[in-house]
DNA sequence: ACCTGAACACCGTTCAAGT
DNA sequence: ACCTGAACACCGTTCAAGT
């Protein structure tokens, strides 16, 4: 046959089917589909049309991978201007912070069970604390309140998270839930647990945020006190001794 | 061969091997010795000399052993007398439920990871929110105040168990992580991340009991001023807006 | 360098079968 | 009634082998 210019499909320079930020940008999906407990290095490698095996290429172990998606997580929080009062300050950082949590399913419970290593974890700690230590408090407290009101977001959250765990396991439906909740406490005696009826009747009202805020208040409110007793000015009242 | 008064042993009336009371004794103390990540349904079954399928003859499924176990740690905590002002009787609580939960491995783990049932765990609240309501405070303000702070006692309690968790699973020695700590905040460029390490030097003192006492105080002042307000009496500070 | 196949050492749970 | 054996349907992880 004569010659024919016929150019060799010059083949792609054989990119690697994945990477490691594709694995983790997966995995982010996958937990917002699929919930903390159906994460599985074979679900997640079969989403990215490979072998469970190929995932340790690019992560040492699921618990790597944990901790990328608890960065990947963190960064989706909004940053907040500095040039407010500072509570005002930490109060919006919060509020970004709650609500990216609440963006993607089970979010809390990676932030809460894998350690705030990753930059993007650790640039919102140092913003936090920043606009905390805006407050007046020695460097100790602020430290020490931080730690706090990052606990609070996350654990709250989580906590609402595996109670949907929990429902949902057990097959009960949204409508069921608040119904059996009722028919629970009518069952305890009010001898064996004085209280706890009327409490049940107030807690968990229809806006679940609202308790969320209440405790953030509390722990801001404390702080204050905090403050004003240590600029000497009259404490709120005596502590009370451990 | 001649009669011989030879009584058949009378066997015992064949007890069963376990009851559900054994089952749930054997996972609590399992559970000290191995952890929660190691608290497996097989171990478990070799311990009390049976096969793991014999044990759901006793318990629907490893979620009902938990909570079982759960309540049995919260039978742990000690009754607190009433007598005494409310906040000291607030923290006389929270003191016996926090000791409860350091008294057995992944104690705080296992508590916050599954819901409250169990008439143990339900006397505990009961009293806490009754103690919590003698603040003066509304009820619903009471029943919210509640459940962050056993919030806080849960999960103050279990993040340093997961934190040990991870520390163990790296094989990380105690001596090895103070240091990784320090080389760690040392590698942190100051202009990415410009409060952070003043506030590594700050955070988790020697003593871990204290930053964990520090956040009950600012929630318990922070419910004085609630309470205080609540009474018309000038606030601390006005509210910032959500 | 990157992915696959096959295996290892586990899980929780079910169920027919034994006593 | 209670326990066992054997299986089912999974896990995370490793590693020699392929390309």
């Amino acid at each position: 046959m004569s010659f024919v210019p016929f150019a060799e499909r010059e083949r792609p320079p054989k990119r690697p089917a994945i990477d490691r930020d594709r694995v983790v940008a997966a995995a982010l999906a996958l937990l917002g589909e699929v919930g903390l407990d159906g994460l599985t290095m074979r679900l997640l490698a079969s989403r990215l049309g490979v072998k469970a095996s190929s995932l340790y290429r690019h992560v040492e172990h699921k618990d790597e991978l944990l901790i990328l998606i608890a960065d990947a997580i963190a960064a989706m929080a909004a940053d907040v201007p500095t040039d407010m009062p500072w509570r005002e300050r930490v109060i919006a950082q919060l509020r970004e912070y709650h609500a990216s949590l609440r963006r993607i399913r089970d979010a809390a419970r990676v932030l809460a069970e894998t350690p705030p290593a990753g930059r993007n974890r650790l640039k919102k700690i140092d913003a936090l604390f920043g606009a905390v230590l805006a407050s007046g408090c020695s460097p100790k407290a602020a430290a020490d309140a931080c730690y706090h009101l990052n606990n609070l977001v996350v654990s709250y959250a989580a906590d609402q998270e595996r109670a949907a765990a929990w429902t949902e396991r057990a097959g009960i439906s949204e409508a069921d839930l608040a119904e059996r909740k009722r028919a629970f406490t009518r069952m305890l005696s009010v001898d064996e647990f004085p209280n706890l009826a009327v409490m049940a009747e107030f807690a968990g009202s229809n806006d679940p945020d609202a308790v969320f805020w209440f405790g953030i208040d509390l722990l801001l409110d404390g702080l204050e006190a905090h403050v004003a007793a240590a600029r000497g000015e009259p404490a709120v009242e005596s502590r009370a001794p451990r």
